[in-house]
DNA sequence: TGAATATATGAACAATTGCTCATATATGGA
DNA sequence: TCCATATATGAGCAATTGTTCATATATTCA
């Protein structure tokens, strides 16, 4: 077995952990609710009746995406007067959703 | 309702297959089995036992999510003797894992 | 404080996914 | 041509996922 190639392996299988890590993160992105509502929070703050209003996606399914972002640091929250906004947790996440675009219109 | 998010609204509304495509792309990254194979495949090309052997997964395995792969134009092949050499479609597929890594490890 | 409103949550369900096991296919080389 | 080997494929299954529906929770504001 060629030498460069078994350090390789010995790195992945070393980094399990990680590999895990970054696949659950693409596996958010992976749908297009989340990803349209991320999509949508890049452009503008907004609570969850608007995103809700926006995406014609029920209030409760987006309840639960928002919850999966929030729980994976995705997004923050604030809350102002009666609504609950939600925001971008910090601009990476366009980066990377400008990144899928890209290879998507090659 | 503010002119500007009616504007983004119309856009995602516009666009819904776009957002298909591209999360159907972060997809196909959203599986820690596929993305040490692209991953490995980004340091070297390799034949199905290779990475087989590699990632300790099954034979049978890495061919089912080659043939993913494969579909989603993400890798591609040539024959190499008895074996079938995989290799990255394009450079791109890189930054991409890269993106999503440098999010995990910030 | 009480009503109205915004958001969150839980259970249930259908659909999708990734694996295994068994086996098919196809190619190279003797 | 025939065998050995490499890869692909199909069925079946358990686990995961995203939605809906019903309802709970919580906060504002009259």
């Amino acid at each position: 077995m060629d030498n460069s190639i078994s350090r390789i392996q010995g790195a992945i299988t070393r980094n399990s952990e990680l590999f895990e890590e970054v696949s659950d993160l693409f596996k958010i992105f992976g749908d297009s609710s989340r990803l349209k509502i991320l999509c949508a929070l890049t452009q503008s703050d907004m609570c969850v009746s608007e995103i809700s209003e926006f995406l014609s996606i029920t209030q409760s399914a987006v309840s639960h995406q928002l919850r999966i972002l929030k729980t994976s640091n995705l997004v923050k929250t604030r809350r102002v007067g009666k609504n609950i906004i939600y925001s971008l947790a910090d601009q990476h996440i366009k980066t990377i959703i400008d990144c899928g675009m890209e290879h998507v219109s090659e």
